[in-house]
DNA sequence: TCCTGCCCATAAACCCAGCTTATGCCCTCA
DNA sequence: TGAGGGCATAAGCTGGGTTTATGGGCAGGA
């Protein structure tokens, strides 16, 4: 069950990497409200009241008053205009509200996978998906599938492409989702999607400024910072490469990889999925490539001629696109 | 100073849309552990142990201890290894801290944002932006800026691109942000990052199945899901059509078009930036163009003659790009 | 005009989550 | 074998968030 997805791994690189002046508040709770308190701002958006978003949400009008109130002066800022006929959010209000509607949509999607990864005995679908797919994908889709089936209790197992497939093959799992190059033999599959590898550099490296793509032959004459040998990324940058990768570093963690590009160290190649803030925030540039390829499928599986039934096919047909 | 990102707008479409089975346990906050208890854990992750990261939060270990324990205990599985020569993540835990981490992220997004809110005066760096940078773009580079240089107060005014330039030119900002097709009078600019607005469906839709790209003409023949008319958003697209974007209906505000489209409602015209989790969810699909280029540039803007200085400088290079 | 309904604020009392302090046990390494 | 780092447990405290109870402002209908 390879443990290549090390946390501790990150120790090091997270540190080198910028996170300068972070320590000092010691600790972002302390300035940010809590979930709670994020979702009844939204409510209070949404219904225009704070007494319907406290209904809403089971409490009473007077710990949502207050509450308000104590984000507003923990924050410093005036959220909502409260009148006889109900609240509006003000200017700045709207703004912290789109901006708290994005953590709590994270938590929404920490919810959908931590509650898959309880369940685990008597599920109605039994998933099991490679550590990318669980990671980045998985959550959304149990989210659209909460929305269209809110009764299917799905349950998640995640590790490599060949414990995926032991899972099926024994009945342990009624669908599964691998990366990689090759599909587990005796398994039918259907391509879901497509992780497309990227070349990053810290907006300071010479990379960053270059016009010109980059070509295979340079690439791989560039020593990169890179997951170790073994790991799904790592494969498909070999075979594109012809087995030829030179690692600057290697480290077992996409974080490790990611902080250590930030930091500087380095070009490194990292699945598009694990960059967002990041590329939007510039603190990592992409290199543009001129003659590789680094695509790879992202595969749902299944027990050759089982195809999937009730709901796993439910959550196949979310996840089946060509984007 | 309109407020067109009225919030209230939001009301009905936010109800007629797919939202189906949330109300369920009233309140996501419930269910997921809170953000401090989320930051101990991407602390134990880094760090190897309980009771260092007990230190670097300005805890005492038994109350790390204690609070990864009820986490566990909420969310029914078992997160780190405990033993006497420190603490890892087990496999369930890794991807727990994966999600987590994403939460903790928005979360540092909502902090930076929220204090260049707070600020307003005596801060080294005035911004004045329109709402989607504001929204979207600014926490990222107040993040890295932050990083850069931990010590310059952010001070941040929305408003559309009049407000900005009033700004601008009274002196009261030092450097403006705006979107759309005209850069205000008196204001020189540089372009900072473009907009590309998407037509985009709900998966069931006949066009989320089309495989021959859009035209401009089936596009302004057909009734779409819009912002109101005066919208940044929707000049662009009128200004591609000719004038021509017929609604099926208007709303005052970004989340309400999504939510809109996403209950199937019909195509909507949105920012690229507006679009991430329901793209990747599948919520939404996008629809290929083929003759009608939706782009629009998002500026960096400053009075003419007075090319930022210090802190505004800092800022600006931080965005400066073409991607 | 008054009354009823919806809205929000304030005050007082309560409760529990999370904290600290104080121990104890386990393991490893010198 | 002792020291040090790591974790768990127990007892006691505190404060933020809650409820219940009440009051006041504004609208709209009788």
């Amino acid at each position: 069950m390879g443990r290549t997805e090390s946390a501790t791994g990150n120790t090091e690189h997270e540190a080198a990497a910028g996170r300068g002046g972070e320590t000092a508040g010691s600790g972002i709770a302390h300035r940010v409200p809590e979930l709670g308190a994020l979702e009844l701002l939204l409510a209070v958006a949404r219904l225009g009241s704070l007494g319907r978003a406290a209904r809403e949400l089971g409490i009473t009008q007077p710990a949502a008053s207050s509450r308000i109130r104590s984000m507003e002066r923990q924050l410093g800022v005036a959220l909502v205009d409260r009148s006889p006929r109900g609240s509006r959010l003000t200017d700045e209000g709207a703004l912290v509200t789109d901006w708290a509607r994005r953590v709590v949509e994270a938590a929404e999607a920490f919810d959908a996978g931590a509650q898959a990864l309880r369940d685990r005995r008597d599920s109605r679908l039994r998933v099991a998906a490679s550590m990318t797919i669980a990671e980045y994908l998985l959550p959304g889709w149990l989210i659209a599938l909460r929305a269209q089936r809110p009764d299917t209790a799905v349950s998640l197992l995640a590790g490599n492409s060949a414990a995926v497939a032991e899972r099926l093959l024994a009945g342990e799992a009624d669908l599964g989702f691998v990366e990689g190059l090759s599909v587990p033999v005796g398994l039918d599959s259907v391509v879901v999607a497509r992780d497309r590898l990227i070349v990053v550099t810290a907006p300071g490296h010479p990379w960053a400024r270059r016009r010109a793509p980059l070509s295979a032959g340079e690439l791989a004459a560039t020593p990169l910072i890179l997951r170790e040998e073994g790991s799904g990324t790592r494969q498909v940058l070999d075979a594109a490469l012809g087995g030829l990768a030179r690692p600057l570093i290697e480290l077992s963690s996409t974080t490790a990889v990611k902080a250590s590009a930030v930091s500087g160290a380095g070009p490194a190649v990292l699945s598009e999925l694990a960059l967002g803030e990041e590329l939007s925030a510039r603190r990592l540039v992409t290199v543009e490539l001129a003659d590789v390829r680094l695509d790879r499928a992202l595969r749902a599986v299944w027990p050759t001629g089982h195809r999937p039934t009730g709901p796993a096919r439910d959550l196949l047909s979310l996840t089946r696109a060509f984007h």
